[in-house]
RNA sequence: GGAGAGUUGGCAGAGUGGUCGAAUGCGGUAGUCUUGAAAACUAUUGAUCUUCACGGGUCCGGGGGUUCGAAUCCCUCACUCUCCGCCA
């Protein structure tokens, strides 16, 4: 969430970055900024009556140490008193507070200076592109593929689950291992450290990232032991640094972690759900870092080169796009999508987000840096895929079938230890 | 799943109704000593809200209660450990 102290000195500013969103945050803001007086001012005045309380009580206790039982007495009534009259301003502390706490929840993140503004996908701001996004010769999409050369079965992934969650077989199945081993080798060789993180997270987990209390609907639960099965490893690595203070000089932390994902979907339909192109489960190696404020920028486009690499190193066509406010997710501040081009299926697939969260997220979990003077503030919070595994399988068929054969990249033949799917 | 024990500052660990935000030890930081280091000694060392500041408030797993006053008593939830059961 948004950092009242901010909120109250940068109001215009979050005002217009707000705007970016097509939200009319004024109303909002001011709420925000006369409800945070409010519980300043009953603070105060808590304060003061418990101050007396704590002085009166401690001399009731010296009295009756000294037998002088009367006035010991009378001071006890004193307290009762001073006590029954705190007690609305209490009630009303806790109200205003859970209003305000309700209300920033409710607020986006506000949106870098650099992100254009826009409703949809159509107003993101392409940057570049790499390579030639051309339609494969035969045309064909990657679901007849995985069929032709039984790479993967949805049928029966049906069967034992449901729509949504494919089987990989025979060299499905390793081309799927050898892009994971691939990716975490090449975060490993940019200073990555590994992590093997839970896939069910509890709520507490979910608040910190800003999954919930919203975005609920997305999660698989499980009921029994209100957990939920996590929509990336972004929600449990991230969560690892929650309710901590790190000494400035341990940033950059970077981790990477591979796990699956699980995602609802709820309301997805057409072609966008057809073979791999958005699946319930699926598999993805993330990158997760907490830096400083004023590295945060710098950290954000290192993460976006770095997928950038994977994508050439992989020969796969791709472009770079800054997301405008309307597309951007609910806490990030700044956004960079990156597509493959799907050749074919004459359209572009999204396979990484990388995003800087500056301090929404660490705002939330409590995550602190404390600087070389000892000052503690909110630190950054940034991650991206590195990478998206089904969308990445599909392009790699697709744009390197020649009419026979399927011909791995020879960046992977290390790892897959074939040449070619035939 | 069953039975029992526990949860205190970065860590270990005292503290069972008042002066306890909390002894002590370790660790951290600064200094003395030393050519330097170690050792020893001295000092310092939690978080959070509020205030220009002085100061004040809150926090001893979470929540609630009893009391003039709670780390200390009661209720409740969560977690950890030990034993038993089950099991990759």
């Amino acid at each position: 969430m948004l950092q009242v102290v901010n909120i109250r000195s940068k109001r215009e500013d979050i005002i217009a970055a707000l705007k970016k969103r097509n939200i009319d945050a004024e109303a909002l803001i001011d709420e925000v900024i006369a409800l945070d007086e409010k519980r300043r001012s009953i603070q105060f005045r808590l304060d003061e009556s418990k101050s007396l309380i704590n002085t009166l009580s401690a001399e009731t206790g010296s009295l009756f140490k000294a037998g002088e039982t009367e006035l010991a007495n009378q001071k006890k009534q004193e307290v009762s008193a001073i006590k029954e009259e705190s007690v609305p301003l209490e009630v009303e502390l806790k109200e205003v507070s859970a209003t305000l706490e309700k209300l920033l929840y409710s607020i986006p993140n506000a949106p870098h200076t650099s992100v254009p503004k826009g409703k949809s996908s159509e107003d993101n701001e392409t940057l570049r592109t790499w390579g030639e996004a051309t339609d494969a010769p035969h045309h064909t999409p990657h679901w007849d593929l995985t069929s032709k050369y039984k790479l993967i079965d949805f049928e029966t992934g049906v069967k034992i689950t449901g729509a949504g969650f494919p089987i990989y077989t025979g060299k499905g199945a390793k081309l799927q291992r050898a892009l994971i081993q691939f990716f975490i080798d090449e975060a490993d060789a940019a200073g990555y450290t590994e992590v093997i993180p839970p896939l069910l997270i509890n709520e507490d987990s979910g608040f910190g990232t800003g999954q919930l209390p919203d975005k609920d609907g997305q999660m698989y639960y499980a009921n029994e032991d209100n957990l939920f099965l996590i929509p990336t490893a972004e929600v449990p690595i991230t969560n690892m640094y929650r309710d901590m203070i790190v000494d400035e000089a341990e940033l950059p932390i970077k981790n990477v972690g591979y796990t699956p994902c699980f995602r609802r979907e709820a309301g997805s339909y057409g072609k966008d759900v057809r073979g791999l192109n958005r699946l319930h489960q699926f598999d993805k190696v993330e990158i997760v870092q907490l830096d400083t404020p004023e590295r945060s920028y710098t950290t954000l486009e290192a993460m976006v080169s770095h997928v950038e690499g994977l994508l050439q190193k992989l020969e796969l066509p791709y472009r770079v796009l800054r997301l405008c406010g309307g597309d951007m997710g609910f806490t990030s501040a700044l956004t960079y999508d990156l597509d493959v081009y799907s050749a074919g299926q004459s359209r572009w697939l999204e396979v990484s987000s990388v995003s800087n969260f500056e301090t929404y997220q660490a705002n939330r979990m409590k995550l602190r840096i404390k600087r070389k003077d000892g000052k503690k503030e909110a630190a950054h919070t940034l991650n991206g895929s590195a990478l998206a595994l089904p969308r990445i399988v599909a392009a790699l068929l697709e744009n390197n079938f020649d009419g026979n054969k399927i011909n791995i990249p020879s960046v992977l033949v290390p790892y897959t230890k074939f040449e070619t799917i035939s």
